[in-house]
DNA sequence: AAGGTAGTTTAGAATATCCTAAACTACTAT
DNA sequence: ATAGTAGTTTAGGATATTCTAAACTACCTT
């Protein structure tokens, strides 16, 4: 196999490993509607702000998200929308009654 | 958080940790064209055939292909078509020139 | 400046994934 | 029956992820 594939396959796992977490996975959803921050992603996720924060890292490290700060806010949005289409086929293909 | 919907999203987060291995994300590529035997695609991946075959259980566990014997040989292929649109979009989106 | 709110980072333990090597199973051919 | 080919399974160690808890940084308010 073609070293340069390889690497190429390499890069798109890496990123598809960042999606695959049911916690950033739903913080992706959740950020396809509308931005959000730290504290509001925590509660609705029912986790530590610490743990948030980490899986915030992965995604924007991936190139996934975005943030802006607003006073002691820092708002996560989605970089690419045509990350929605991607979204909506996952779910469509294994789990059709997924609406989050 | 819904315990639903933490479910469903565990489940979707498992099937997309399949695909995201460089290793698991060529097979399912190259099987997309056609369907293939554990000897070939060691071949083509360079590695094991243990090591292979750990892979293909993994994508079979996950539902994502399918296998059929054949005198010695064992034919894998992808049971659902309808992830060639999703494999053709992640390409698009994470890497437009990933042409296997 | 002091205290509060919002978020990040770090350290460490628990768990999961991955690869290698070797043993094992299943089928074929002679 | 024996040997060869094709594939699976297992055991192990190495590495990577994940979560928790606690310390730390940044900004705001009074």
């Amino acid at each position: 196999m073609n070293k340069a594939v390889l690497s190429k396959a390499e890069r798109i796992a890496r990123t598809l490993s960042s999606i695959a977490h049911p916690s950033r996975l739903l913080i992706i959803c959740m950020l396809l509607k509308r931005e959000m921050f730290v504290n509001e992603l925590m509660e609705k996720l029912g986790t530590t702000k610490g743990n948030i924060s980490q899986h915030l890292r992965v995604l924007t490290d991936r190139g996934l998200i975005g943030k802006r700060r607003d006073a002691n806010r820092i708002f996560y949005s989605i970089k690419d929308p045509r990350l929605a289409n991607l979204i909506a086929r996952i779910k469509k293909l294994y789990c059709p009654n997924f609406d989050i």
